[in-house]
DNA sequence: GCACTGCGAGTCAAGTTGTCTCATAGGATG
DNA sequence: CATCCTATGAGACAACTTGACTCGCAGTGC
């Protein structure tokens, strides 16, 4: 038996994961430490040391566990998946954790390299996504793009990551419908 | 002679919100501590905390010495001075400290009120004046807006905003227009 | 020169951080 | 069931940080 198959291993990882995830999304990113996690988690202080000796790392994993929004597999027509997928981002962002994740993500990654690779990550896949269905809407005449698919994330998400973050209000449907005329000429007849 | 116009207590309020702020850019939110700032800003421990008992609002009044982006007043054509205007803020949101502060204030507005009210001060300024300066563009014939005033600033900001602190990607003019287009039907004739 | 007061340096208790040790008990193996 | 292995909790520990307080000094206005 290795350590990482040992029973005892696997249930303080978890314990600790789900305390740094709470105090993340009850006290932010600060409250983070191995004594307050180790606390909240019932396991011993030298145990958290044991698994995770810098907050850091701990951080980014337990950022990982919250559900974030990502696009879902493409369906056609595009315009209607767009809605859909935009709608689900934006039902997600009102939600403490996913807004808690986000903009510790977009802060910490300005002084930490471990958090930055995480933000890299996450924020290529958003844009590789939308840039290869928006590609594809126009290849079978959809759209005819305004704007480059490296452009297209910024100007969907774009709006409503600020909505959310910086005006801290409730995204509604205007604004939603805004972003997908934004994104170039739709055709009528799909 | 009061405390607040002795010299010796403005060169110590200056040193210390230099120092608050250096450490912010260099090191982030979580180096901004009592002890950290004395050494640097080169006075005694105890005068920060005569001067700010808590870090959190010394946070905050460094975090307003650094120049933000705001839309200066508007001229005519809009379309014109939005540009020039959207440009400087792009600009603006390429230097790290403007970064720094910009994320710093969505994230610790999150669980902190102080941060919070400046937040929604922030976000309240660029709203208004730029719902204002549409409104009248409208009025005089030079747009006819496809969204509200209320989300003009989410669609105009919000894409630049993500590409500098999610994406960390450079803000392109191609996007710029993207986002100017994207308010509404721009008359030719201006 | 004189009175006032902000300041630096230092002290102190309480709490935090990172490391190490050791007895215990959970779990695999036979 | 007996045995071995090892992750764990508890605790000790030094180093450091935090927040509060004291006091002599020196910059400042009169």
């Amino acid at each position: 038996m290795t350590t990482e198959t040992d029973p005892r291993f696997q249930r303080s990882r978890e314990a600790i994961l789900n305390a740094a995830r709470e105090l993340l999304l009850e006290s932010g990113p600060t409250a983070v430490t191995h004594g307050q996690v180790a606390d909240r988690a019932g396991v011993g202080r030298a145990t958290v040391y044991r698994h995770w000796p810098r907050t850091e790392p701990l951080l980014v994993e337990a950022m990982a566990t919250v559900p974030m929004p990502f696009l879902d597999k493409p369906t056609t027509p595009t315009r209607e998946w767009l809605r859909r997928e935009l709608t689900a981002i934006a039902r997600q962002l009102e939600l403490d954790d996913v807004r808690a994740v986000s903009t510790t993500l977009a802060n910490t990654a300005l002084w930490d390299e471990t958090m930055n690779t995480y933000r890299a990550q996450f924020a290529g896949i958003l844009t590789d996504r939308l840039a290869a269905a928006l590609d594809d809407a126009q290849a079978r005449g959809e759209i005819s793009l305004g704007l480059t698919g490296r452009n297209a994330a910024a100007m969907t998400i774009g709006p409503m990551y600020y909505r959310s973050t910086i005006e801290r209000a409730p995204i509604d449907s205007a604004l939603i419908e805004a972003v997908i005329a934004a994104l170039g000429a739709w055709s009528t007849d799909h």
